[in-house]
DNA sequence: CCCGGTCATGCAACAGGATTGCAAATATCG
DNA sequence: CGATATTTGCAATCCTGTTGCATGACCGGG
């Protein structure tokens, strides 16, 4: 599994912006950096506090809005109706996720982009198209 | 809105399945049968409270289960992550989904079915895909 | 038609995820 | 440095859904 990004990024990523670069921020958007799938609230805090810098749950919580707010991560809503979260790949946001029905991990499939003009019952106005596909993971896979 | 189903079928749809066809069911499946639109548990704890035949919250999340467990409904996962409850129309549980981004509700897309040989990373087994569409349905889409 | 086992219901308590209000701490800028 | 705006922590609350347990209803066999 590919991290794509190295552990020193989330600094420059939030200066570039002019954004203020605060401790919460920095060691979210670390974290998120390092995940080789879409992280929960629950996973970001466990990791928060096994590195030693725990934080308060709320902070975390509106941190991970605000990393959203601003373009820097992207929130995925699964099955559990449990909030993912990702570092945001590129411009745009329309590629399709992959859930793991043996262990429940989300997966951006950033190359796999849904493309079709979909025709709609009268009336019905078309926006975007989101796709989820469900299967194993390649852990979950294996014999 | 076409509603596909006359309001009398609660009853004999669940005792031609040879089911017990208790109060609660038949409310539960007539207020289903009734809707034009997939029902949150709020929804339709509205609705029988409305008819003058409030359920215990409890019996009503109950019935709803029993009721997808039976394959009288199926239920869909939205974005605000509450469950939302639809008779089930066939046997096919592959179809797509539309979600109003006005007014948030869910409709099911029937005809729409995803049909298409996904190319996964490595390792990934496919599984089933799912679809939702987002846009505007026809009352929010008036100028 | 009624009796009894099985299944359904109601109520209370609980769980997990997320949000709100507010005061204290921190950053940024002139 | 001090004024101002933003961020953080903590407590309380909300919302959706679940579990345990006692009571009540359904319905097939007698
Ligand atoms: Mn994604
Ligand atoms: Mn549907
Ligand atoms: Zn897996
Ligand atoms: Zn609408």
């Amino acid at each position: 599994m590919l991290h794509g990004h190295s552990r020193s990024d989330a600094s420059s990523l939030l200066q570039s912006r002019g954004e203020r670069a605060t401790p919460a921020r920095k060691a979210v958007l670390d974290i998120l950096l390092g995940a080789s799938s879409a992280l929960s609230h629950a996973d970001i805090d466990a990791q928060t506090r096994s590195r030693g810098q725990p934080l308060d749950r709320v902070t975390l919580y509106r941190v991970l809005d605000w990393l959203v707010s601003h373009g820097l991560a992207h929130r995925i809503a699964a099955e559990d109706r449990v909030w993912r979260y990702n570092v945001a790949h590129d411009q745009d946001h329309g590629h399709a996720h992959f859930r793991c029905s043996g262990c429940g991990q989300v997966f951006c499939l950033n190359e796999l982009r849904p493309a079709f003009a979909v025709s709609l019952p009268e009336g019905f106005h078309f926006q975007q198209a989101e796709l989820t596909i469900q299967g194993l993971c390649p852990t979950c896979n294996k014999p």
